[in-house]
DNA sequence: CAGTGAGCGAGCTTCCGCTTGACTT
C-alpha cells in the first residue's frame, strides 16, 4: 500500500526480521525503506550433498522455495534504489546474509553499504548509516566452512545410521551431542547405588522475658546405622541443651544478569513450566507486538538508554538507594552479541496486555530486568550451636534476616536444586550459655540423591555452557531429538521405598518403617534405547566428532578463517579427508547394531531369550530365525532398557497376551502393541494409564474401568451420527468440530452449528471439500507431507502438547 | 492407530542457523 509512493525511494535498508524493519523504518524518515530478508534467502541444495567435493569444495547454493518471493521483491526494489544499506546482525550468519542479498540481487559495490548495530535504539540505526562498511569476506568464509561442514557430518553420518541401525535415523555436530549427554547421565543413574544416613534434626524451645519461641536445628553429624541414630536419640532424653555460640556473618546477594534465550528458557521452566518451545513462541509473539526486543540472543547488554528508563523507574517507585548500576559480562562460550539482551522495549511498562501467557512472560522479563540494576541484598546470617550434654555432637540452627531487601523486592532466581530452599528461617534471639528445652526429636533415613535427569530446560543450559548450538537453534534441536525417537519427555511416577524413622514421644525413643514414593520425575527427557545403540555406535567409530569439544574446537578453526589466517576451503579439507575415509571404513568393516542381547534360555522350551532394537523398537525375542518353529516377539515396556532388563522380566513379557475374563459376555484381552500397553474388548482397544498401571498386574475391574471410559470419550466424540449412511459421522476434534466420510475429513465452517447438521447438510460439505482438495493440487501433495510428520510427532510424547499449542494459535489468530 | 519384528528390495530418510507464517483432524 504504501509500496507505491515510495518506489522513487533512494535508500533500501534490509534487515533480517520483519518487525525490526517496522521500528526502524520509523527511525529513519521517509528517504528509507526499510525491507526484511526472513534471515537466510539461500542454502545448499538438498540433492546431491549440495557440495562440490570434486572442485573445492564449492558450496551449491538455491534460493530457498519459501524465499522466493521475497527474493524477487527484494530485487525489484534493490533495482530502483539509489542506494541498498545491508543491515543483517553482526555476526557470521548476519554477514553471510548479507554477502548472499549482495550476490543474489546482483548488487553493485559502489551503491551498497554494509551497516551493522546491536541495539534498536534511534541513536544506534543513525550512527550506523553514518559509519557503512564492507561487506567482510573473511566472515562470510567463516560461515560457508561452518554451513559446509554442517552439512558433511550430518548428510554423511546419517545414511551410516540408516544402514547400520534404522532407517530415517539423523546425526549432527549438535543432535549427536545433546543425545549423548542424556545417554551417558541415563548410564549414572543405572550404575548410581542410593548411600543412606541418619539425619537428626529437633525443634527447640527458648523463653525471653516469659515469652517462649521455637526453633528448628539439626544435628551436625549423620548416622551411618539406626543403632547409632537410636542410640544418640536415647541419650538426648532428659539432656541438657546449651547454646554455645552464636556466630553472625553478614553477607550479600547480587542479582541476575538480564536475560539470554537459554537463561530465560530455564526460569520460565521453572516458574511458569512452559516447554523451551512454548517459551519461544509466547516471546516471539511479545516481539512482534513491539513489547520486548529480540529474543534469540546470547547477550547479557543492555542498551544505555534502556538501562536509564530501568534506572529512573526504580529510582520513582523505590528510592536511590534501590538503584545500583552494572554492566554484565556474558559467560557463555562463543557468543557472538549480535543483539541486546531479551528486556522489555519500554522498561517503565510492568505490564502489557495479551494472552495470559503472555503477561506471565513479560512479567518475568520486566523484573527481571529491572532487578538487574538494583543494589545487592544484604543479609545477615545466624549460626547458633547447641550442645547435648558433654556429647561430641551438637546441634546446628542457621537463621537468616534480610537486613535490606534490595533487588530481592523485585525478583528472585529460582534454582533447580529444591533441596536449596528448606534451611533459611528466621531464629528468635539467643546469647551464649542460654538453655533451651527439647520440643521435638526424630531421626529420618535419608538416602543420596541419583543423578538429575535433564529437562529440556537444562539440557539447553548444558549445551550453551558446552559452546554447542546457538539461540535461534536450542528450542528446534530439542525437539529434533524428540521427534527422531531419541528421546521422550514425560512424567515417571517413582517406585515405592522403605525408610526407618525414629522420633521421641512421652520420653521414649519409638521406631516405625515408613514408605515414601522415590525418584519420581516430572517433565524430564528420557532417552530411548535408539538413542543408547546410536551413540554407541557413533562413539566407537566417530568419537572425535561426537566429543563434547568438537564444536569448540572447529569455532577456533572458524575464528581464524574469520581473522584471514587460513582458507577455508583448507580448513574444510583437513577434517573431511580423515573423516570420510572413516565413513567408507565404517560402512565396509562394522555389523549391523542391534545392541542385542542374550539372556539366557526358556526353562520350558530351552529356546535362547533375547532382546534388541528391532523394526519397530526395542523388543524381546523367544527362539532364533533359524529355528524351525517361528520366533516369538514381544515390546518392550517404555520403562524398561534393552541394557539392563533382566532375565525374569525378559521371560515375563511373553506372559501377554494376557485373558483377564469376561466383561458383557465379552473377552477381555490385555497385551503391549504398537502404541503401548492396551485392554482389548469386543474390538476396541483402551489404552493402559502410563505410569498407574501395569500389563502384567492389571485386574478385571480395573480394565472394565478403561472400557468404561474409553466408552464414555468415545460417546463424546460423537456428535451425531445418520441412519441414512453409517459411514458419515459428525465428530469432536482437537480444533473443534468435524466431518468424517469414508476415511476421510471436512471441515464445517465457523457459522454453521455442528450438532444442527442434516444428513444432506454433511453431503454438501462433504462435495465441496473434496472439490478444494482437487483444484488445491500442489498444496495437497503438500498437505500429506505434513500428515506424515504429524503422525510421526503422535508417536512422540510431545505430539500432544505441539498439537494443543498449534490449536492455541489458530484460536487467537481467528479471533483477531 | 492396534499388536508387526523382511533372504525380491523401489525410493525415501538426513545437517545447522537465519527468519516467519501456514493450517491442520
Amino acid at each position: 500500500m504504501a509500496k507505491k509512493e515510495k518506489t522513487t525511494e533512494e535508500n533500501l535498508v534490509i534487515v533480517e526480521s520483519p518487525a525490526k524493519a517496522k521500528t526502524i523504518e520509523k527511525f529513519l524518515g521517509k528517504d528509507f525503506l526499510v525491507k526484511s530478508s526472513f534471515g537466510h534467502i539461500r542454502d545448499l541444495a538438498k540433492k546431491d550433498f549440495g557440495i562440490d567435493l570434486e572442485h573445492n569444495y564449492q558450496p551449491q547454493y538455491v534460493v530457498s522455495e519459501d524465499k522466493k518471493e521475497v527474493v524477487k521483491e527484494l530485487k525489484s526494489l534493490a533495482k530502483s534504489a539509489g542506494v541498498v544499506w545491508l543491515a543483517s546482525d553482526e555476526d557470521r550468519e548476519g554477514e553471510a546474509i548479507a554477502w548472499h542479498l549482495s550476490e543474489v540481487l546482483d548488487l553493485k559495490q559502489d551503491k551498497t553499504r554494509r551497516i551493522v548495530f546491536h541495539e534498536i535504539t534511534k541513536d544506534a540505526i543513525l550512527r550506523a548509516i553514518d559509519t557503512p562498511r564492507d561487506i567482510d569476506t573473511n566472515l562470510v568464509n567463516a560461515q560457508q566452512a561452518r554451513r559446509v561442514l554442517d552439512r558433511l557430518v550430518g548428510f554423511e553420518l546419517s545414511p551410516v545410521l540408516w544402514k547400520k541401525v534404522k532407517p530415517s535415523l539423523s546425526a549432527g555436530r549438535v543432535q549427536s551431542v545433546a543425545v549423548r549427554l542424556l545417554v551417558e547421565r541415563e548410564r549414572e543413574i543405572f550404575d548410581f547405588k542410593a548411600d543412606s544416613a541418619f539425619r537428626v534434626s529437633a525443634v527447640f524451645t527458648i523463653s525471653n522475658n516469659g515469652k517462649k519461641s521455637d526453633f528448628k536445628a539439626e544435628l551436625n553429624h549423620r548416622f551411618k546405622t539406626l543403632d547409632e541414630a537410636r542410640e544418640f536419640l536415647n541419650k538426648c532424653v532428659g539432656a541438657d541443651f546449651e547454646v554455645q555460640s552464636v556466630v553472625k556473618k553478614p553477607s550479600v546477594k547480587t542479582p541476575a544478569a538480564p536475560f539470554t534465550t537459554s537463561t530465560l528458557q530455564q526460569e520460565a521452566a521453572r516458574k511458569l513450566g512452559f516447554s523451551v518451545g512454548q517459551t519461544m513462541s509466547v516471546a516471539q509473539k511479545l516481539y512482534e507486538a513491539g513489547k520486548i526486543t529480540y529474543m534469540r540472543t546470547d547477550s547479557v547488554n543492555l542498551a544505555k538508554s534502556a538501562v536509564s528508563a530501568v534506572v529512573a523507574s526504580i529510582k520513582s517507585e523505590l528510592g536511590d538507594e534501590y538503584v545500583k548500576v552494572r554492566q554484565y559480562k556474558t559467560k557463555a562460550k562463543g557468543a557472538q552479541e549480535a543483539h541486546e539482551a531479551i528486556r522489555p522495549t519500554y522498561p517503565d511498562k510492568s505490564s502489557v496486555t495479551g494472552s495470559a501467557q503472555e503477561q506471565k512472560l513479560y512479567d518475568l522479563i520486566y523484573k527481571r530486568t529491572k532487578a538487574s540494576q538494583m543494589s545487592d541484598a544484604l543479609i545477615e546470617k545466624t549460626t547458633v550451636n547447641i550442645s547435648v550434654n558433654n556429647e561430641k555432637y551438637q546441634f546446628v540452627a542457621n537463621g537468616e534476616v534480610v537486613k535490606f531487601d534490595g533487588f530481592l523486592r523485585v525478583y528472585i532466581e529460582s534454582s533447580d536444586n529444591e533441596e536449596d530452599e528448606e534451611s533459611a528461617s528466621f531464629l528468635p534471639p539467643m546469647k551464649e550459655k542460654d538453655s533451651v528445652d527439647l520440643k521435638k526429636l526424630e531421626s529420618r533415613q535419608r538416602f543420596s540423591q541419583k543423578p538429575a535427569r535433564y529437562s529440556e530446560a537444562s539440557l539447553v543450559r548444558k549445551l550453551e555452557e558446552l559452546g554447542i548450538g546457538r539461540p535461534s537453534t536450542y528450542a528446534p534441536t530439542i525437539s529434533t531429538i524428540q521427534q527422531r525417537g531419541y528421546a521422550v519427555k514425560e512424567d515417571r511416577p517413582g517406585t515405592p521405598r522403605a525408610y526407618q524413622f525414629l522420633w521421641m514421644e512421652k520420653g521414649d525413643i519409638r521406631h516405625e518403617e515408613k514408605t515414601e514414593m522415590a525418584n519420581a520425575e516430572r517433565n524430564k527427557l528420557f532417552p530411548t534405547d535408539i538413542a543408547m545403540v546410536v551413540n554407541d555406535f557413533l562413539i566407537s567409530y566417530f568419537p572425535n566428532v561426537v566429543s563434547y569439544d568438537f564444536t569448540a574446537k572447529v569455532e577456533q578453526e572458524f575464528d581464524e578463517i574469520a581473522m584471514g589466517k587460513v582458507e577455508w576451503q583448507k580448513a574444510i579439507d583437513d577434517f573431511y579427508k580423515p573423516f570420510h575415509h572413516q565413513v567408507e571404513e565404517t560402512l565396509e568393516k562394522s555389523d549391523r547394531t542391534t545392541g542385542e542381547r542374550i539372556l539366557g534360555e526358556d526353562p520350558k522350551t530351552g529356546k535362547p531369550v533375547s532382546v534388541r532394537i528391532g523394526r519397530f523398537g526395542p523388543m524381546a525375542q523367544l527362539g532364533s530365525s533359524e529355528d524351525e518353529e517361528k520366533p516369538r516377539y514381544a515390546p518392550l515396556t517404555r520403562e524398561q532398557h534393552i541394557e539392563t532388563i533382566t532375565f525374569e522380566e525378559a521371560l515375563k513379557l511373553f506372559d501377554l497376551p494376557r485373558d483377564l475374563g469376561t466383561y458383557e459376555d465379552k473377552k477381555v484381552v490385555v497385551g503391549v502393541g504398537r502404541f503401548g500397553p492396551y485392554v482389548r474388548h469386543d474390538g476396541k482397544f483402551a489404552s493402559l494409564k502410563k505410569g498407574i498401571d501395569d500389563p502384567m498386574t492389571i485386574d478385571l475391574p480395573r480394565a472394565i474401568e478403561l472400557i468404561e471410559e474409553k466408552r464414555e470419550r468415545d460417546n463424546k466424540k460423537t456428535i451425531k451420527t445418520f441412519e441414512e449412511d453409517k459411514d458419515l459421522q459428525v465428530l469432536n476434534g482437537r480444533w473443534g468440530p468435524y466431518i468424517s466420510y469414508k476415511k476421510k475429513n471436512y471441515k464445517i465452517p465457523k457459522d454453521q452449528e455442528a450438532a444442527a447438521l442434516s444428513y444432506q447438510d454433511c453431503l454438501k460439505l462433504v462435495e465441496e471439500g473434496d472439490k478444494t482438495k482437487k483444484t488445491k493440487k500442489v498444496t495437497a501433495t503438500k498437505t500429506t507431507g505434513v500428515k506424515k510428520s504429524t503422525a510421526k510427532k503422535k508417536s512422540g510424547s510431545t505430539g500432544k502438547k505441539k498439537s494443543t499449542a498449534s490449536a492455541a494459535k489458530t484460536k487467537s489468530k481467528s479471533a483477531k
